[in-house]
DNA sequence: GATCAGTGGTCCACAATATGGACCGTTGCG
DNA sequence: CGCAACGGTCCATATTGTGGACCACTGATC
């Protein structure tokens, strides 16, 4: 665990938040991820809707493995805002069903509303996530590491699925609803790797004042981990994110041909000897390539609207 | 399908929008569901956050068995709202990546982040959903009918999993994600006549104005049908929310006795002869009582909140 | 090809709405 | 018994969201 948080981008207020990633405070995250989309965005007249949902993201992602829920302090910390106003979105996500409080405990976690909204949104067929669970295990079951499907949403990456393998070694860098800026993490690079330089350039300059939360991850290294990763064909994260936390990606293309997802393997530094990658990436190429088959597959019957 | 719509509370204006259900304008739906959860409810300095709710469930009902997504024209109409309004929060649910637009259609439909939010709420081990798939496989498969859990919110009751059984039957009446007073429906007439008299009362006097769109769902009705479950042991609907579609539902209750849920089987009206009900309601009250125990045993084993 | 009803999308003066610092009542630690 | 950290509440303020009016486009229908 230990997962991911804070640095809500919409204030460029230094506020001097994260005590660095020292001596994690409290029990709560230790780090960094980027819970809104686009730093480049224009609020334009909602302003706390998008605070509201910044906030939804936060408590599920928070509350994922901890069945009592997120305080309301830790959400205040982590967010940045002041607490009176936490609180207010939170009453009011409460009543709207996607956020509950624990009686007891008076932690917050999502609620009923959201799992509908999940199972409204879930089964879409031909969908992405649809096509890639049979990749996905069967990735995790070649590899024995666990295995992620991260998606494309703007100039970030969000790790929608997660698949563990049956070896002995689990992997807590990257869990469903991480979201990073491109680049970041094997996943997310293989899929900046994939974009053409151009959308590159675009996505650095979208992802420069996230980014500057995440130490070791400026312009000029991203560039580079770019060309690298062409060169070989996938995505290596050799540690960056997570000392010893090493994965490879390769990105997946959508029927039109556009690179909106990655698949990717995690484990320790020790399973990635060169050998190794060039079986892992060829296992994940394959994979990839079933996916997009299966995309292009599912567009192409799309015309046909019929209904009962 | 047809699946049920519109009539905002927050606007007590008349506003004259669903033209009767009689022959159902446009592809538009045809008829009424609650969308936001209490009528009584006091805004309170975040009405803008409940107005993006409301519309999210509304993009996620209507776009339910629509691949291309609803269009703008139909939220504003179904929303009762002005359509500038309507496009400015839709516009920040799709920045926020709840929403999505097909860039053909320009329809909109849920997006990768309600795909996430569900993956984060949904396998929470212990909940109620997650012990209650087997009995809703199991009915099913016995009934040969389609069964559904209902889960209460407040003064209503959301539909939040259907099974489709193996019969040749189909019924297209209750479909995830739906919302209606209690009392309106097999399953929510169960929960509320689980309710004691005083909240039976509260719960009417909170849906009044909801219940109004619902024809045939007056106080008295209410009432009567009421005690006639609790009487019969069983809620049974016989066809009035959609004529001709018949249910039969349980209450289900929590660990701490409160019911908070109803199993129900739906089906046409010629196979709830009184023999067959009594099957039924055996049935359910069975798998009801499965599902009270597994909630009972999961909450007793909470106090352990261990952490590696 | 002019008309019209229907789309999706944009603008901006106005005030209702969300904001957040200050404050209160508890709890649990040293 | 302070003291710190907690959840929760208040309310004057101006920032924020509001929505009527308007534009451009499309495709029936006359």
């Amino acid at each position: 665990m230990m997962a991911a948080v804070s640095a809500n981008a919409d204030a460029p207020r230094p506020a001097a938040p994260p005590p660095e990633h020292g001596k994690a405070a409290r029990r709560s995250a230790s780090w960094t991820i980027a819970h809104t989309a686009d730093d480049t965005d224009r609020p334009s007249g909602s302003q706390s809707i998008q605070r509201a949902f910044v906030l939804l993201n936060l408590v599920g992602v928070l509350a994922r493995d901890r069945p009592d829920g997120v305080s309301l302090a830790e959400l205040t910390r982590v967010s940045g805002r002041p607490k009176a106003s936490v609180r207010r979105v939170l009453v009011a996500l409460v009543a709207e069903g996607y956020v509950e409080q624990d009686p007891d405990t008076a932690c917050y976690r999502l609620g009923l509303q959201a799992g509908v909204l999940g199972e409204l949104a879930g089964h879409r067929a031909g969908d992405l996530s649809e096509v890639s669970t049979d990749s996905l295990i069967r990735i995790a079951d070649a590899s024995t590491d666990t295995t992620f499907l991260t998606v494309r949403h703007g100039s970030y990456g969000v790790c929608t699925r997660r698949q563990e393998g049956p070896g002995p070694i689990r992997n807590y860098a990257l869990a469903v609803g991480d979201r990073h800026p491109l680049g970041v993490g094997a996943g997310s690079l293989a899929v900046l790797s994939a974009l053409s330089d151009e959308n590159v350039e675009a996505v650095l300059t979208a992802t420069a004042t996230t980014r500057s939360h995440y130490p070791g991850f400026d312009d000029e290294t991203l560039r580079n981990l770019v060309r690298r990763s062409r060169q070989a064909g996938y995505a290596l994260n050799d540690g960056r994110v997570i000392a010893g936390s090493w994965a490879l990606g390769v990105a997946v293309h959508d029927a039109a041909g556009r690179p909106v997802a990655a698949l990717s393997v995690a484990s320790i530094a020790e399973r990635f000897d060169p050998e190794r990658r060039d079986e892992l990436a060829a296992l994940l190429q394959t994979e990839a390539e079933t996916i997009h088959a299966a995309l292009t597959r599912s567009q192409e019957s799309r015309p046909a609207r019929g209904q009962p």
